[in-house]
RNA sequence: GGGGUUGUAGCUCAGUCGGUUAGAGUGCCAGCCUGUCACGCUGGAAGUCGCGGGUUCGAGCCCCGUCAGCCCCGCCA
C-alpha cells in the first residue's frame, strides 16, 4: 500500500476532547485505527490516540469515492492522519467521553499500515477480545503492543504522575536529587549482585548496585543534609509476582534525625499520593512493633484490613488429652499452639472439603496438619473432637470470644512456624469470609525489627535490614552480650500486607560500626577492603543520619490494583529473569568475551578427571558425593598409585598408573 | 535449588474411556449491507496438539525426558 507521507500534517485536536462544543470546527486528528465498521455506503472508523477514542464516519453521498476506498482499505492498527468535521451523532454513544459527536472525514492520509496484533490491543468489555487475557508471554513478547492497551496506558501514566508527586514533595521540602554511580563495588552482604566485567582491569569486576545505600549516607557526610533520588536498583535473585530483577527504588536521606522525623516525611506522601487515586489515608499511621506483628499477624508485613488476630492458647490445652497440644504446653515456650477465630455463618459452614483445601495449604506452609474447630449450623465439628471436654469446649469459645457461628483453625509448633503457617492461613481466610476490605488503604508502620538474625547457612549473625543500621540506643550493650535480642532503628512502611518501604537510622560513628561488623563476623581487615571509604567517611564528622528506601513498583501496583509488579513496569522481565522482547540474556561474541578477559564454563561438555589415587577404603564422609571426593583427591594424588573406592554399591579397583580404571564425568 | 500449574487455529479455550476427517468463539480474508459503536448476514482460509523419546494395532489424551509462561517455598542485607 502506498503510504503518505507526515509532510506538515499536524493535530489540531486530541482525539478524547472532542465535545459538542467543537461541533462545526474543522479539525485535523492523529491516531491509530482501533475498529472500523463498514455498512458499504456508510463506514464509520474508531480512531485512537493516547487521550481517548472519537468515531470517524464516511458516507457514500458526501465523499468522494477514491477517498471512501482509501477509508474502506484501513485495518486495524493502521496509522492515520484525519481531516473533517465535528458534527453531531444522529445515534449517540452514551459509553464514548466523545459520543455524542463524530467526525465527518473530509481527508485521510495512511501513515503506516499494520500487520494484525498477535494480541488483541484492547481491553474490551464483556465477552469480546480482551488483551488483558491474552497469554502473559505473548504479551511480554509483543510489549510494544499490549503498552498500546488504554488500560497500561493508564498505568503507566499514572507511574509518572506519581515520579511528578514524589519529585514536588521533596524538592517543597528542600531535599536535593542526587545521581549515584550504577558501576559500582560488590559487596558481600546482602543479595546476590549483578557484575559487569571491566575491559581495562583484566579479572575485576563493578556491580549494579543493589541501592545506592553507602552514597546516600556519604552525601549526608558531605553535609547536603537531604538527599532524595529515584534510582535503579538490581538483585540478582529468584523473582515474584511482586520482585524483579530490576526495580526502582525511591531513596531517601536526611540528618541529624530520629526515625519519626523521616516518617512524618513520608506520610503525608502517601496521603498525596492516596487521593490521587480516590483512596483516604490518614497520617499518622498505625505503628506496630516487630514482635507484635508477628504474634498478631504472623508477618512482618501484616495486612490490617482484616480485623482478626492470631491468638495464644497454648494454656488452653494443657491439661487436654490432645497430646499434641498439651506437648507444645509442656515444652516450656519452645512450642506453641496458636489459632485463628473467624465469626460468622460463612466461616461456620466451611466444608470438609474447603478445610482439606486448606490444609493441604497449611502443610505446604511446613504444617503437620491443619487442627480445626467449627461451630456451624449442623453443631460442632473438629478434627480432634474426641479429646474435647466440655470443659475444654467452653475454654476454647471464652478464649475466642465465640458467640454463634465460626471457625477456629490451630497451628502448633515454633513461634517462626505458627506465624508462617497462620499468617497465610489469615489472609486467605479472611478473604474468603468477605472480612477484608479490599477498597481501603491500610498503611503502617512496623518499627522496632530485629537487628540481626543468627544464619545456618553462613554460621554467624547477618543483618536483618542492612549492617549500616543503628542498634536500638537501649540495646547498645547486647551488641556483644545477646546479639540475637539486640533491637534495630530500623521500620518498614506497610500497605495492605504488602512492605512498599523500609529505612532505618544508620551508624555514624566508626566506631559503633566496627562493633557492627565484629557482630557480623566481618573481620578488621575484611571492614577495610570492603568498607574503608565508609569507616574513613564515619571518621571525618559523619552526621547523625537516616532513611528510607519505597519501593515504587510495588507502590504503583498497589495505587493502580494490581497484584504484579510487571503491570506497571514498560519493559518488565519474566519469572526467569528473561526479557522476552529483547531476548535479553543472550551469548556474545568470543571477541567481546575476550576483550572482557572471561571465559564462560556454561556450555563447555562435561570434563572427565581420571582420578587415579585413593589413599583410603572409604570416603570420608563429608566428601560423601563421589565426585567431591575425587576432585579433591586427584589433586594430590600420587602418580602411580591404585586402590579401590565402592561405587554405587560395587567395589572398583581404580589404578592411575594406566588409567585403566572407571572414569567419572562431572561438571 | 524445590513444589504446583498451564502449553491444541493469530488470540481465548473445549476435546469424553486411547479409536473415523481435531472443534467452538473471536480475529483474519472475500461478498452483501446508510446509523454502527462487541455492527449484522453469507461464505472461506487457517493446526509441528510446545519439543524429543517411549508404550500401543492406534496417542492431543498414557509413560519418561525437556523447554517455556505463571504461582508459591527456599532466596531476596
Amino acid at each position: 500500500m502506498r503510504l503518505d507521507p507526515l509532510g506538515n500534517f499536524s493535530r489540531s485536536h486530541r482525539n478524547g476532547e472532542l465535545r459538542m462544543d467543537h461541533v462545526g470546527q474543522s479539525v485535523r486528528l492523529l491516531g491509530w485505527c482501533k475498529r472500523s465498521r463498514n455498512m458499504g455506503s456508510l463506514v464509520f472508523l474508531d480512531l485512537r490516540d493516547r487521550w481517548g477514542v472519537v468515531q470517524i464516519k464516511a458516507d457514500e453521498t458526501e465523499i468522494e469515492p477514491e477517498l471512501l476506498a482509501k477509508l474502506k482499505a484501513v485495518r486495524s492498527e493502521f496509522v492515520l492522519g484525519v481531516e473533517g468535521t465535528v458534527i453531531e451523532r444522529q445515534s449517540k454513544n452514551p459509553n464514548l467521553p466523545t459520543g455524542d459527536v463524530e467526525v465527518k472525514l473530509t481527508d485521510l492520509k495512511i501513515f503506516n499500515t499494520a500487520n494484525t496484533p498477535p494480541i488483541p490491543v484492547d481491553d474490551v468489555v464483556e465477552g469480546g477480545a480482551n488483551g488483558a487475557d491474552a497469554g502473559e508471554d505473548l504479551r511480554l513478547k509483543y510489549r510494544f503492543l499490549d503498552l498500546r492497551r488504554p488500560s497500561l496506558q493508564r498505568s503507566m501514566i499514572l507511574r509518572s504522575e506519581v515520579s511528578y508527586i514524589i519529585r514536588n514533595h521533596f524538592r517543597e521540602l528542600d531535599f536535593i536529587e542526587f545521581e549515584t554511580p550504577i558501576l559500582t563495588k560488590s559487596t558481600p552482604e546482602g543479595a546476590r549482585d549483578y557484575l559487569v566485567p571491566s575491559r581495562v582491569h583484566p579479572g575485576e569486576f563493578f556491580a549494579l548496585p543493589q541501592s545506592p545505600q553507602l552514597f546516600k549516607q556519604l552525601l549526608q557526610v558531605s553535609g547536603f543534609e537531604r538527599y532524595i533520588q529515584i534510582c535503579r536498583c538490581f538483585r540478582d535473585e529468584d523473582l515474584r509476582a511482586d520482585r524483579q530483577p530490576e526495580f526502582t527504588q525511591v531513596d531517601v536521606e536526611m540528618s541529624f534525625v530520629r526515625e519519626t522525623d523521616v516518617q512524618d516525611v513520608l506520610e503525608p506522601l502517601m496521603v498525596k499520593l492516596s487521593k490521587l487515586v480516590g483512596k483516604e489515608a490518614h497520617a499518622p499511621f498505625q505503628r506496630l512493633a516487630y514482635a507484635d506483628a508477628m504474634e498478631w499477624y504472623g508477618s512482618d508485613k501484616p495486612d490490617v484490613r482484616c480485623d482478626v488476630k492470631i491468638q495464644d492458647v497454648t494454656g488452653v490445652f494443657a491439661t487436654s488429652d490432645f497430646n499434641l497440644f498439651r506437648a507444645a504446653a509442656e515444652s516450656q515456650g519452645q512450642r506453641r499452639v496458636r489459632g485463628l477465630y473467624f465469626a460468622g455463618e460463612q466461616a461456620g459452614a466451611m466444608s470438609r472439603k474447603q478445610l482439606d483445601e486448606l490444609q493441604d495449604i497449611a502443610k505446604h506452609l511446613g504444617a503437620g496438619g491443619l487442627p480445626y474447630a467449627k461451630w456451624g449450623k449442623d453443631g460442632f465439628a473438629s478434627s480432634f473432637k474426641k479429646f474435647i471436654s466440655p470443659e475444654l469446649d467452653a475454654a476454647l469459645k471464652a478464649e475466642f470470644h465465640v458467640e454463634g457461628e465460626g471457625l477456629a483453625v490451630f497451628a502448633v509448633g515454633t513461634e517462626a512456624q505458627t506465624s508462617k503457617v497462620l499468617g497465610e492461613l489469615r489472609l486467605r481466610l479472611a478473604r474468603t469470609f468477605g472480612q477484608l476490605d479490599e477498597s481501603r488503604f491500610a498503611f503502617l508502620w512496623v518499627v522496632d525489627f530485629p537487628l540481626l538474625e543468627w544464619s545456618e547457612e553462613n554460621a554467624r549473625f547477618v543483618a536483618c535490614h542492612h549492617p549500616f543500621t543503628s542498634p536500638h540506643p537501649d540495646d547498645m550493650e547486647m551488641l556483644e552480650s545477646n546479639p540475637g535480642a539486640c533491637r534495630a532503628v530500623a521500620y518498614d512502611l506497610v500497605l495492605n500486607g504488602y512492605e512498599i518501604g523500609g529505612g532505618s537510622i544508620r551508624i555514624h560513628d566508626a566506631e559503633t560500626q566496627s562493633r557492627m561488623f565484629r557482630a557480623l563476623g566481618i573481620g578488621e581487615e575484611e571492614a577495610r577492603s570492603k568498607f574503608g571509604f565508609l569507616l574513613d567517611a564515619l571518621a571525618f564528622g559523619a552526621p547523625p543520619m537516616g532513611g528510607l528506601a519505597l519501593g515504587l513498583d510495588r507502590l504503583v501496583m498497589l495505587l493502580v490494583g494490581e497484584t504484579s509488579i510487571r503491570e506497571v513496569i514498560a519493559f518488565p522481565k519474566t519469572a526467569q529473569a528473561r526479557c522476552l522482547m529483547t531476548d535479553a540474556p543472550s551469548e556474545v561474541d568470543a571477541r567481546q568475551l575476550k576483550e572482557l578477559h572471561i571465559t564462560t564454563t556454561a556450555h563447555a561438555a562435561p570434563q572427565t578427571y581420571r582420578a587415579g589415587v585413593m589413599f583410603f577404603e572409604s570416603v570420608p564422609a563429608e566428601l560423601q558425593a563421589p565426585f567431591h571426593a575425587l576432585q579433591t583427591l586427584s589433586h594430590s594424588a600420587k602418580p602411580h598409585s591404585a586402590s579401590t573406592i565402592t561405587m554405587d554399591g560395587e567395589v572398583v579397583r581404580v589404578e592411575t598408573s594406566n588409567l585403566g580404571g572407571p572414569s567419572f564425568e562431572f561438571e
